[in-house]
DNA sequence: TGCCATTATGAATTTAAATTCATTGAATTG
DNA sequence: CAATTCAATGAATTTAAATTCATAATGGCA
């Protein structure tokens, strides 16, 4: 009894990374029922038994994602600009031990633009996604002098968008050479005093 | 006569403007033919008499954005770091002020990791992304030391992606505050000299 | 004006994928 | 070890969207 149990929910994570993995790399709509099933190896039907529908997959899938991004979302830091390091090289290294934390983020960052998601679950996706908290510490940054001036929820957004499409590329090209967490901080920091 | 052949023309154009946007916006396979005809205010049938079919009405917009990107790539610069900011600047102005040039960009980029499209096409988007002659580039200004060190390939990616996914977020943001074109450069320059 | 050729329509057909279901096989329990 | 329940299958059904087609309206022109 127990046995089957654990079975059951071993085989529905199974049918979550499988379809993880499919979704991203294809995209959802393009991915069918009929390339999850067969790439865990099971039938069509039965994978009906654990997901009443393509679309309660998706869901579950974008659930995980929010409670995941929920758990990560609070960095101590001691200086601004130290916290978009360590954010950075955080998401960085996860990307590249970790691909189904990769390709999390990556279907998070692709729920939160389509318009086939509903609002109220992209809303909680760029809610948690930090941008305002990002825009709160580059204000501090500015004013102790170590971030460049400008919109800070500009300054937040090139930043954020630039580790985002670099995890994203990742997962799509996991052979491309890896960029240097600490060069997109470089977005960020007050170079003024630089001369070259 | 004339006049039913310019009529013909302008038809063509406008439904593939209403394309364009909804592929950008909603995705290729998510965009329903009655989409395309209802905002171009057509019947679906007629449609059909333009373009042969969903997959024609696509490819003909990847052409147009694979020559426009021939176009654009040649940029003269002085010293490699200029060649960067004027690239950003090219690229931001035009998405700020021409939507369709917007546009085009995004669906090339989205192309470009498509499983769908034909390796054939996706490789011309990727040749003249100029990402090679980035790396080039970039090269050459790590030899006088205006770009910081690192793999050039990566440091061409890492400006890339971020220009292209600053881009994107517009196109689907377009509310957003823009990011200034600078700032990406500083993810090249080198800024070792530097002490805040 | 009456005649083609072209533009236009939208209902009918085709196609492809999602979902259901009748049936079989395997494991668990009394 | 039968009985029962759950896992599993894949063919049949449903659904939704692409594509075709018979038919009507329109515009240029002899």
């Amino acid at each position: 009894m127990k046995t089957r149990n654990a079975q059951k929910e071993k085989r529905r994570r199974e049918i979550l990374y499988a379809a993880l993995d499919l979704f991203v790399r294809k995209g959802v709509s393009d991915t069918k029922i009929s390339d999850i099933a067969e790439k865990v190896g099971m039938s069509i039907g039965l994978l009906f038994n654990y997901f009443e529908s393509k679309e309660a997959l998706y869901y579950a899938l974008l659930q995980i994602g929010l409670e995941a991004a929920k758990s990560v979302s609070e960095f101590p830091y001691e200086k601004p600009l130290a916290f978009f390091t360590a954010s950075a090289e955080y998401i960085f290294s996860a990307t590249v031990q970790e691909p189904v934390v990769a390709r999390i983020f990556v279907l998070m960052k692709q729920a939160q633009y389509s318009e086939n998601v509903p609002e109220a679950i992209r809303a909680q996706i760029t809610h948690n996604s930090g941008i305002a908290k990002a825009a709160e510490i580059i204000k501090q940054g500015q004013a102790d002098g170590s971030v460049k001036s400008g919109d800070p929820l500009a300054l937040a957004l090139a930043f954020w968008l630039s580790i985002q499409s670099t995890a994203e590329a990742f997962v799509l090209m996991p052979d491309m050479p890896f960029p240097k967490a600490e060069w997109f901080v470089d977005i960020l920091k007050n170079h003024k005093e630089c001369s070259i």
